[in-house]
DNA sequence: ATAAAGATGCAATTGATTTGCATTTGCATT
DNA sequence: AATGCAAATGCAAATCAATTGCATCTTTAT
């Protein structure tokens, strides 16, 4: 995805393009695991020449506007319960979480396919996601006993 | 679960027995649904005579123990975003929750009978556990437009 | 090129959670 | 049952993520 496509999905959505949000969103689009605020703080802040920072508490409310608009989705995993978010894609995923390192490795294919409707069927929601998380120790942190 | 199983409990935990501890426990253990740091707070706070309120910060401290003795899980529902702690049962719970009102209400079943065991040999990670929420508009809500 | 609407930066605020410390309580022992 | 001590609690202050008010700067439509 290039900056024009980027470009015209935010003329699509009646978003106002800025440099900051163009940063955000090429960020967290680059990205296969979901960042925290101040991760995406720090990333655009150490950017090379030229490249301003982008203040914290706007990166805090582009991301509430990308949410709005369904472009990003915000979790919280358990690794250390700060919020994270993630550039919506057509096929969502879920994540597996290391509770000691706190690696995150997205997971290949949803294991609910169809329960979201058994649930809309038993409980009459309108069910509109799911999050699913998968707490664990990856290889490297058995070895630490 | 009486007093005298909770008692039993706490001593096999090694946990020294105190009136909030016993109060926390019982509260969540009756409560079908997680319960945030506060709510447990406002509950044991305003009962009846006699009864002394007990520190927010003993809350914290108590759900902690819990935690590290997985007696309670801690997590993080999407709804508000505020930390909720559950009594650990042994048949886990799913939730669903409404994001207009916040209604939670517990599922039935695990629709991930054998994933963990799935992922585990993927990935080579020790599943520990997952958590699932699913979000929606509950009934009620769906009629206010 | 210009103006209006909206976005950003900065500093201060909020709200949940944590921590230090003085006091109190539970429990093993006498 | 009384005693001692380690551990738990209450309270106030601190911390940390997230939000907000406001003055200034950018974007975009004209």
């Amino acid at each position: 995805m290039n900056q024009g496509d980027i470009r015209a999905l935010f003329k699509r959505k009646g978003i106002k393009m800025t440099m900051q949000r163009l940063r955000v969103y090429e960020l967290l689009n680059n990205s296969n695991v979901p960042l925290t605020a101040d991760t995406i703080y720090f990333e655009l802040s150490g950017s090379a020449e030229g490249e301003e920072k982008v203040n914290l508490s706007t990166v805090y409310r582009i991301l509430e506007i990308f949410i709005k608009n369904q472009m990003v989705t915000k979790s919280n995993l358990s690794a250390d319960f700060k919020s994270t978010f993630e550039i919506t894609r057509s096929e969502h995923r879920h994540h597996l979480i290391c509770v000691k390192c706190h690696l995150v490795t997205p997971l290949s294919g949803c294991p609910l396919k169809g329960y979201d409707q058994k649930v809309h069927q038993s409980t009459r929601y309108e069910i509109l996601e799911h999050k699913l998380e998968i707490l664990g120790i990856c290889p490297e942190c058995q070895h630490l006993k």
